[in-house]
RNA sequence: GCCGGGGUGGCGGAAUAGGAAGACGCAGGGGACUUAAAAUCCCCUGGACUUUGUCCGUGCGGGUUCGAGUCCCGCCUCCGGCACCA
């Protein structure tokens, strides 16, 4: 007989197009029993990369899982179509950013279609639409109502190549995250979310995440709003009305106050300095360290200016000098710092440059500390040299001295967070137009929700300087909807960010013309059950998501808080534990590969070679042994044709057991492997086993009915629980064994618990914790009988001779221990 | 510096609640089939030794326990994040 090969190619396009043809995984509004898998959506570079292969892959096994389990599944997928290198190919290229975006959409959708995904096609969108994008500019205009949006003059980080201003985190180390380019300091004008508002209850929402999110990205976000309890003090100033407010989390340390320190950007600069006679030689100063002050790698040494001014520390009336310092930074508190050298190594470093004095007022509990201080001390302890607060240990003094400061009204307990404000303005084209007009009368005018959407216009001109939105005067002149009269567009574009804080409510009702999303249809299908993708996102994306989903559910459009109650985070996929990069040469192309070795067998290898949460190191023969396990399985089908169209069940008869125990134990493991831990490598290499374990005892059982009846069990099974790994060859097969329908809707398959018990178990015998012997044990055989069989076995008698046990231990089904002495 | 997460054969990884360390796969070695090769199939594969078996072995050093890759204490090291945060 001559069998058929496995031949892939005909076979997955074959499937693909049946499944798409018949609709076999649209999503059912209000149907059933629900489950939304949602992937990070790609950004449409232009093709894809192994990285979304693994994502989607990941994404898919649960989607087709779920199916299979009977449920009503929701897996999307989307584009998010806008940001800046479409703006580049426009530079570089001359192809219009909307032509170049929808032609990489294209290309990488039907990428994504030859990886056999299960997506609902029919909710497919794209950031850059501008059915899409209008309600990012509703969505603002209702900010900009709540006063959550503002626009205010910052000091912005710039990068000069790109001429744009870029986000703290874009500007990483000082340098612009796409192009490297050191960036500058400039002050504009810009548009802000108050994200510091929701800054309380996004660290309190961590408590809900908490066994469900990696601990890591909840650390990550935690440091990221940097939360921190101390008080605010207000210092008066000598000479002036203005005081100069401090945020400190030490106030125990307060009689400790030798200086002031204010960031050189502190706004009280002007009025302390006026009248002194060096005061532009200090202005000048202070505009040089802000230039420059900002990212840089490592630390600056520290420099500082005596302003010639004094404050008064409202504890002891005690009259400090107050200087400027490069150290202390605006955007922190208060913008200003009470400086006790003695008791922060900052302060320290900076009083031995300057010979400020340093004065100790708190001592360790036990012991003393060496004077002078070679360093700060940093710990809490007892307070001395404090006045009435002598004595107090640390935490205590803080609380009475808030007290105090508060009855007093010079000071009140305080909590500062490192989040700030989110700025979304972006001086670019390929954004979401802000929905703002800027009226000579009348002002910051918004645009009314029904001149939604305000569209990006294509007579601009791509020179790589400036923004391009300003070179399209249709766009630019406009007419104040409240006046009438001339008025110009703000042709800032919004932070691509805020296209992804919403676009998985989308999906649930992505037609939607007259609002963002139905209510009803948001919350049937959100929030999704679990969301995958990379670790990268874990603070910037997630963070403005969980922002956004608590907006909407103020302004009424969904009733839940947090938009992903299940986090999987995947690693990188890696090629000899390096990244890929074209610069390295080691970039795997997924069409190659998928043409070499089927979308199947890449589906199959990149899910075995790594559970998803770690790196995955990409091997050219693994992937072999993925395609070669594939084809093992072709051939066990072809050649048990027969068998898999006999009509038979499959009974309990002795020569079959261990078959079927072997059958009833895989479903087990590979349905809690995906259901439950997610890790799917483990449960490929148990469907390795089944496939071993088959194929041993094949030629045996196919001589006796009974074995007949339990090998087709077994085949059938083996099949349903591959297909969500390999859907093609799965579904190829099922048509060949006339299974009804598609098998990636058949029923999961059930596990039988009497077949899953052992008949026999082999208890590990130890002495003195060494394993000395193997007994084969039947099932309820009892405690005493066991332990005779151990006690009268030659290789224990051995090492028990006439010692004397001490100590024995049993548990059940697993070992039993000897302690002789 | 601070906060996370790791470190198990030649390699990717497994061991889910403290109970047989190394499942499964890759690579390697040997054999079968073949004129030959590919493909396929079978066997071996942590180390050492005095090889019916014994001892050692999960980054290092201690500890708890009949029993530790797993728990505790102290280090080393790699990766990631944050970093003058007052």
């Amino acid at each position: 007989m001559k069998m058929k090969e496995y031949d892939f190619t005909p076979i997955e396009k074959k499937w693909q197009e049946k499944w798409e043809k018949e609709n076999v995984f649209r999503a059912k509004d209000g149907e059933g029993k629900k489950y939304y898998v949602l992937e990070m959506f790609p950004y449409p570079s232009g093709k894809l990369h192994m990285g979304h292969v693994r994502n989607y892959s990941i994404g898919d096994v649960i989607a087709r899982f779920k199916w299979k389990r009977g449920y009503n599944v929701l897996h999307p997928i989307g584009w998010d179509g806008l940001g800046l290198p479409a703006e580049n190919a426009a530079i570089n290229h001359k192809v219009e950013p909307k032509k170049w975006t929808y032609e990489n959409i294209k290309r990488m959708g039907s990428q994504l279609k030859s990886l056999g995904l299960t997506y609902d096609w029919k909710r497919e969108i794209a950031t850059c639409d501008p059915e899409y994008y209008r309600w990012n500019q509703w969505f603002f205009l209702k900010m900009y109502q709540l006063g959550l949006a503002y626009r205010k003059e910052e000091w912005v980080n710039w990068c000069p190549k790109c001429k744009t201003v870029l986000a703290n985190e874009q500007a990483k180390d000082g340098k612009c995250w796409r192009c490297g380019t050191e960036v500058e300091q400039r002050k504009l004008n810009q548009w802000f979310l108050k994200i510091g508002d929701y800054a309380e209850e996004l660290l309190e929402g961590h408590k809900k995440l908490e066994g469900k999110w990696p601990e890591k990205v909840l650390t990550m976000q935690k440091n990221w709003i940097g939360r921190s309890e101390g008080a605010e003090i207000d210092f008066k100033v000598q000479g002036i009305e203005k005081s100069i407010r401090i945020f400190t989390t030490r106030l125990d340390t307060i009689y400790g106050v030798t200086y002031l320190v204010l960031s050189p950007e502190h706004p009280v600069l002007e009025q302390i300095l006026e009248g002194k006679l060096n005061k532009e030689e200090i202005l000048k100063w202070c505009n040089e360290r802000i230039k420059k002050k900002k990212f840089l790698k490592e630390e600056v040494e520290k420099e500082g200016i005596f302003t010639g001014a004094y404050a008064i520390n409202p504890y002891n009336e005690e009259r400090i000098p107050i200087w400027i310092a490069n150290y202390v930074l605006m955007e922190y508190g208060t913008g200003a710092v009470m400086a006790v050298p003695a008791h922060d190594q900052r302060d320290f470093e900076f009083a031995k440059k300057y010979s400020l004095p340093i004065k100790v007022v708190i001592t360790p509990e036990e012991g003393k500390l060496d004077l002078p201080l070679e360093k700060a001390y940093e710990e809490k302890g007892l307070l001395i040299n404090s006045a009435s607060f002598t004595g107090l240990r640390s935490n205590e003094a803080i609380k009475r001295m808030i007290t105090f400061a508060e009855a007093q009204q010079f000071g009140h307990r305080a909590v500062n967070y490192r989040i700030k404000d989110w700025g979304i303005s972006r001086e670019r084209y390929w954004g979401t137009p802000i929905p703002i007009v800027y009226c000579e009368k009348c002002g910051i005018v918004p645009v009314p929700e029904n001149q939604l959407p305000i569209r990006l216009p294509e007579d601009v001109k791509f020179t790589g300087e400036g923004n391009p939105l300003d070179t399209s005067k249709k766009f630019v002149e406009t007419v104040c909807p409240k006046c009438g009269g001339p008025a110009k567009r703000e042709t800032d574009t919004m932070d691509t960010f805020f296209d992804s804080s919403w676009y998985f409510f989308r999906y649930t009702d992505p037609k939607n013309d007259e609002k963002p999303f139905e209510r009803e249809k948001a919350e049937f299908w959100s929030p999704p059950d679990i969301y995958i993708g990379g670790i990268e996102h874990a603070i910037l994306h997630l963070i403005y998501a969980r922002f956004f989903t608590k907006f909407l559910r103020d302004i009424g459009l969904i009733g839940f808080s947090e938009p992903f109650p299940k986090l999987l985070t995947q690693g990188m996929v890696i090629k000899e534990g390096k990244k890929m990069s074209k610069s390295l040469g080691n970039v795997v192309e997924p069409d190659q590969i998928i043409k070499k070795y089927g979308a199947d067998a890449v589906r199959l290898f990149i899910l075995f070679a790594s559970p998803p949460e770690r790196d995955l190191d990409w091997s050219d023969t693994g992937i072999e042994g993925a395609y070669r396990f594939l084809k093992k399985v072709w051939d066990l089908f072809q050649r048990n044709m027969d068998i898999l169209k006999h009509d038979s069940k499959p009974d309990l008869s002795e020569e079959t057991l261990s078959l079927r125990t072997l059958t009833h134990r895989t479903i087990k493991k590979v349905t809690e492997e995906i259901e439950d831990r997610m890790h799917f490598n483990t449960a490929i290499a148990a469907l390795m086993e089944f496939y071993n374990g088959i194929s041993e005892k094949e030629k045996e059982l196919r001589k006796i009915e009974s074995g007949k009846a339990a090998l087709k069990e077994a085949l059938l099974s083996m099949l349903h629980l591959l297909s969500p790994f390999v859907p093609h060859i799965t579904e190829e097969i099922w048509s060949k064994v006339g299974g009804k329908g598609f098998i990636s809707k058949a029923p999961w398959p059930k596990y039988e618990e009497k077949l899953i018990e052992k008949e026999s178990f082999t208890i590990v015998v130890q002495v003195n914790g060494k394993v000395r012997d193997r007994l084969n044990v039947l099932k309820g055989e009892d405690e005493e009988a066991i332990k005779e069989k151990a006690l009268s076995s030659e290789r224990v008698k051995k090492y028990i001779k006439e010692k004397k046990i001490v100590k024995f231990i049993y548990i059940p089904g697993k070992i039993m221990s000897f302690y002789v002495k």
